[in-house]
RNA sequence: GGCAAGGUAGCUCAGUGGUAGAGCAGGAGACUCAUAAGCUCUUGGUCGUGGGUUCAACCCCCACCCUUGCCA
């Protein structure tokens, strides 16, 4: 029986380019367990998409002298590329600017407004009459008022450290440069998350043993020793959706409330561009459906407690908003966070350039051999670090020299010895070290496949490694090239076991290292893919035009063991990998920081 | 400041109340099918610091230091 996954993923914001630690940190990760449920032949829905409203979005437009669409529909397009290029396959990539992902935020807003979980407050806020517009927060700075100091943000103080009230912050100014600043009375709607704690506490029990502890000790036990507080989900701001309430024109939905709603936006629009318009209900209305979210540390709060609370705040009320028919929807299963990964030991910094960018990397490196270095270094449990010189010796010394060569080894030995055939080898005349070897991979299934299924990616490439040495250690026992020489039959044996072990590794790796598997998919001559195609399109509504990013899937399980034939010809076989030369260290290194 | 997570071999990281683990790097050896790759053996750690609980702590408790994230 087929299970139905959604994979869900950090929506990148319209501001930034993405960079390694991106990658690691959410993209790649929900790549890996996505394709690794095609490969069982589950049901996967994999989306995200440009975070496309708020204010650090207006800003750079009004800087660059650009439309706000220019400005989100240049990043947008840039991440595009990047996850064709990296191979990350979501069945839909899109942005929060559509028509679709207005209606269905509208909806969890009144939702939740019906359902008596919105109030409104009034409050002071700085407002700038030259620029005509209420500032932000983090855009206004002036004197702490605790330590004096200049230079402090209205709503915290980097200087001291204390969390200020932005109307008490003195002699304010924007950071933009739109001159004096006023108080003015606002109004907003908040959420009131007091009255839905104690159903997030119970959320979060109930999937205590299967979360990760960071992600639980984040959530949860700052919940059981803070509580939850109400937050503001309006802002005076015209760049994002509009406040669905009469009277309350130039107001919109505060990003980080609208933007999780993407997840569920994003499934509704992927039914209706496939012809599907219920199909995603398959995941959003089904208690047995497992929906992951990959995210970075910074935002497991909004996945672990706000998204669970506003799903479970709307209760069925969305359903018959948006629908007519009542239904609840699915909540979060696991929110596998990662920690940040470093480069060269300090933070990744975007606007030193202390970075490796995403698209840059990508035309100098292959892109299994990014994979291979983000998936060995992931932070699962604490923070990593990016090292050239590591990058390098690990797709010398493991990637190239391990896995890569294994299969080399095997295959053109087999193509000279026994002319571009697999050896004609009956199955049943195995010797018993052939059997135990091929029994061992095929175990390799089940325990890297359960470490795929746990979000345990480290652990689960680390096995997939270790049963290449195994492969190997197999090679240097039975020693073909000598047997070749003495009785054929028997290297026959040999090569035909290592060939089987190795189209087996070859599944084993897929969802890790796809661009690869499949040229080895290749090699061996099958006809089936491993995976589908990326494709772009464009789609259009009442709001304009926007690219997506789509997945044309194989709907055929392939995570088992090795089917191939005895006598059947395949093609001449290649490297999988390239060797790194050492230099590129020094060349990378001072790339860094200009 | 409050809360949360991390601090284990040269490097990157697993780990558990009961005689410290892996991969890579370093050292040695036999082999040669392969991208001089693979295989075997091996050097290497007072498990952040200081206390405490226990027959026994890296693992439990307390304090402190360092790193990171969040403060909704």
């Amino acid at each position: 029986m087929p299970e139905n996954i959604l994979i869900a993923i950090a929506w990148p914001y319209a501001n930034a380019d993405i960079h390694v630690g991106n990658i690691t940190g959410s993209h790649l990760p929900g790549d890996i367990v996505a394709r690794y449920h095609r490969l069982k032949g589950n049901r996967v829905l994999m989306v995200s998409g440009t975070d496309s409203h708020g204010t650090p979005v207006t800003l750079r437009a009004d800087a660059e002298n650009k439309s706000v669409e220019d400005v989100y529909k240049g990043f947008h397009n840039s991440f595009i590329e990047l996850f064709k290029g990296y191979g990350i396959t979501y069945d839909l990539f899109t942005t929060t600017h559509t028509e679709n992902h207005f209606k269905v935020s509208q909806a969890i807003f009144l939702a939740l407004k019906e359902n008596g979980f919105l109030y409104t407050q009034k409050s002071m806020q700085w407002y700038s009459p030259t620029a005509g517009k209420f500032l932000p927060d983090r855009y206004v700075e002036g004197t702490c008022y605790i330590c004096q100091s200049e230079g402090a943000r209205s709503d915290q103080c980097d200087h001291c450290g204390n969390v200020l009230e932005p109307e008490k912050l003195i002699n304010p100014k924007a950071k933009t440069g739109d001159g004096s600043l006023e108080l003015r009375e606002t109004e907003h709607f908040y959420i009131d998350l007091s009255k839905l704690e104690p159903d997030v506490v119970e959320f979060l029990r109930a999937r205590k043993d299967h979360m990760r502890e960071t992600v639980i000790g984040e959530s949860l036990g700052k919940i059981e020793s803070e509580g939850l507080k109400p937050r503001p989900i309006t802002r005076d701001l015209d760049w994002g959706i509009p406040v669905p309430v009469e009277g309350w024109q130039g107001k919109c939905l505060y990003v980080w409330f609208e933007a999780v709603i993407g997840y569920l936006s994003a499934s509704v629009e992927w039914g209706q561009v496939s012809g599907l318009p219920d199909a995603w209900r398959d995941w959003w209305n089904n208690p047995d459906a497992r929906a992951f979210y990959f995210i970075g540390k910074d935002n497991i709060f909004f996945h672990t407690s706000l998204w669970p609370a506003e799903l479970m705040g709307v209760g069925a009320q969305f359903m018959k908003i948006f629908t007519g028919k009542e239904a609840e929807l699915t909540l979060p299963y696991d929110v596998p966070a990662n920690q940040f990964m470093n480069l060269e030991k300090q933070k990744i910094s975007g606007s030193r350039n202390w970075a490796v960018w995403g698209n840059d990397a990508l035309t100098r490196y292959d892109a299994d051999a990014l994979r291979y270095y983000l998936t060995v270094n992931m932070p699962e449990m604490k923070d990593s670090d990016w090292d050239w010189a590591e990058f390098v010796a690990r797709n010398n010394n493991e990637l190239v020299a391990n896995w890569g060569n294994l299969a080399n080894r095997v295959l053109s030995f087999c193509h000279k010895n026994w002319e571009g055939h697999i050896p004609d080898v009956d199955p049943a005349s195995l010797r018993e070290v052939d059997r135990e070897l091929l029994k061992t991979i095929e175990e390799g299934f089940n325990t890297v496949g359960a470490l795929l299924d746990g979000v345990k990616l480290r652990a689960a490439l680390s096995e997939a490694m270790k049963l290449a040495t195994t492969v190997n250690q197999y090679l240097d026992l039975t020693a073909p090239w000598k047997q070749v020489k003495i009785d054929k039959d028997e290297a026959a044996k040999t090569v035909y076991t290592a060939l089987k072990a190795i189209d087996s590794l070859k599944i084993i790796f897929a969802p890790i290292l796809p661009h690869t598997s499949s040229r080895l998919h290749d090699f061996f001559g099958y006809k089936t893919p491993l995976f589908g195609e990326q494709y772009v399109e464009d789609i259009e509504d009442n709001l304009g035009s926007h690219t997506g990013l789509r997945y044309k899937g194989i709907n055929e399980p392939q995570w088992k063991p090795s089917q191939l034939q005895p006598g059947a010809p395949f093609n001449q076989p290649e490297p999988l990998f390239k060797k790194l030369d050492e230099s590129l260290v020094e060349e990378e290194r001072t790339r860094l920081g200009n």
